[in-house]
RNA sequence: GGAGAAAUGGCAGAGUGGUCGAAUGCGGCGGUCUUGAAAACCGUUGUCCGCUUACCGGCGGACCGGGGGUUCGAAUCCCUCUUUCUCCGCCA
């Protein structure tokens, strides 16, 4: 969420920024600005009376000792209205603060000054292009027939052990997913990541945290016997690691890569977009997890785009990566990058990864902070994360946009994974 | 799942109702000594909130696993939850 400071100081600026998201916040801001004068006002008066219960009880123990008991009792009565004001005040203050955090996280984080308006995907920006589109023959398939053709993907059977959007990768396909995962996590370690495997399900405070909770709860699968979410993206455990601690400045960046399974309800989305692995309930993905000060946060990002950009290339996908506009923005994203692959048979563009910096909107919530050498200040560190790579849109096209009449071909980079040049 | 024990600062560990944000040791930081380092010695060393302050800072409040209670006063007593350890049971 965002900061007090930075509400209560650039109140304006916040709420002219956050209109470029389509969120309008002139009342949500007037009333966090009123309740949290409020807080402050309760705050300075209930620490004057305890400052003052402090002292009388000091003094208290002090005529006992001297054993003035008749004083000592005189002045314990005296203080009992004392107490009763303080206990009102702090109810009140517990409850001033529950209100000022509720008003605070229905706000989504600023968007970048670069951050272009919009109010869907159509007026996101194309940033780059690379790779190059395949002329596919006519009778080119689908990559939900070429599954089925070469006995890769089972969709039925995944309906049949669980339910829609629950494929079964079975054959050379198990083995093309083994082989994507364990080439992503390889190239992940290589750019300086280091490799953490975390667990699939997290509590309350931890989906709080990255902004999972309240925003978008209808999207997580719950627990119904213990209070626990499956993640919906290995970002939430992976940023978790990081909750409630300082780091020292020199130990920024810090670079952690994970792959797991993901696993969203994909609530009210249906009909369109939806066949085959272009929207499934459970994918695998690896995602890439950053640490940064400040400052350097935007280089960062930066360095997370080059290094999903070298992923495609390097699986010779044609892609293109856009900036998000303001009406696509993630609640919790600053700026955010999208990649997206040509599926050549759907003649679609797939989207597999999307890498964001929060700036400190994450940070605040989970008190995530830094400390300067020499210097006593904390200080919130920036958050970013992206996917390198979802898997199954990538196989997608993969699949798509390799076929041939002998086979599908597999790529260079990826043939030491699998064991194999060609599905057939 | 059952029985018992425990949870204190970066770590180890003392503290069982007042003068305790908390002894001591280690670690960290600054210094003395040294050509440099080590050792030794001296000093310093948590987080959050409020008020105040141009700045350094000052004052007040909260925090000894979480929440609640008893009391004029709680790290210390009580309740509750969580976690860890030991034993038993079950188990890949």
């Amino acid at each position: 969420m965002l900061t007090l400071k930075q509400i209560r100081e650039n109140s304006e600026e916040v709420i002219r920024r956050l209109k470029v998201k389509n969120f309008d916040a002139e009342e949500i801001v007037g009333r966090i600005l009123a309740t949290d004068e409020r807080r402050r006002a309760i705050q300075t008066e209930t620490d004057s009376k305890q400052s003052e219960l402090n002292r009388r009880s000091k003094e208290i123990g002090a005529l006992f000792k001297e054993k003035k008991i008749d004083e000592a009792n005189a002045a314990r009565e005296a203080v009992a209205r004392l107490k009763e004001e303080i206990k009102t005040l702090h109810n009140e203050l517990h409850e001033t603060e529950e209100k000022l955090n509720e008003l605070l996280v229905t706000l989504p984080n600023v968007p970048h000054p670069s951050v272009p308006p919009g109010n869907s995907d159509e007026d996101n920006v194309i940033v780059r292009e690379g790779g190059e589109i395949p002329g596919l023959p006519g009778e080119a398939l689908p990559h939900w027939d070429l599954g089925k053709k070469h006995a890769l993907i089972d969709f039925d059977l995944g309906n049949k052990l669980t339910g829609a959007g629950f494929p079964v990768f079975t054959g050379q396909g198990a083995r093309l997913v083994r082989a994507l995962i364990s080439f992503f996590l390889d190239e992940a370690v290589r750019a300086g990541y280091r490799e953490v495997l975390p667990p699939l399900m997290v509590n309350e405070a931890s989906a709080y945290a990255t902004g999972q909770l309240p925003d978008k709860e209808g999207q997580m699968y719950q627990l119904s016997t213990d209070p626990y979410y499956l993640i919906p993206t290995a970002e939430v455990p992976v940023t978790n690691i990081y909750r409630d601690v300082i780091l020292d400045a020199e130990e920024l960046p810090v670079k952690n890569t994970a792959y797991t399974p993901c696993f969203r309800r994909e609530a009210g989305s249906y009909g369109k977009d939806v066949r085959g692995l272009n929207r499934v309930h459970q994918f695998d993905k690896v995602e890439i997890v950053q640490i940064q000060h400040p400052d350097r946060s935007y280089d960062t990002l930066e360095e997370m785009v080059k290094h999903v950009e070298g992923l495609v290339q390097k699986l010779e996908l044609p892609y293109r990566i856009v900036q998000l506009c303001g009406g696509d923005l993630s609640f919790t994203s600053a700026l955010t990058y999208d990649f997206e692959v040509y599926a050549a048979a759907q003649k679609k563009w797939l989207e597999v990864s999307s890498v964001s910096n929060f700036e400190s909107y994450q940070a605040n919530r989970m008190k995530l902070r830094f400390r300067e050498k020499g210097s006593k200040k904390t200080r919130l560190a920036h958050t970013l994360n992206g996917s390198a790579l979802a898997l199954p849109r990538i196989i997608a096209a993969l699949l798509e946009n390799n076929q041939t009449p002998e086979g599908i071909r597999i790529p260079a980079a990826l043939v030491p994974y699998t064991g194999f040049e060609m599905i057939s």
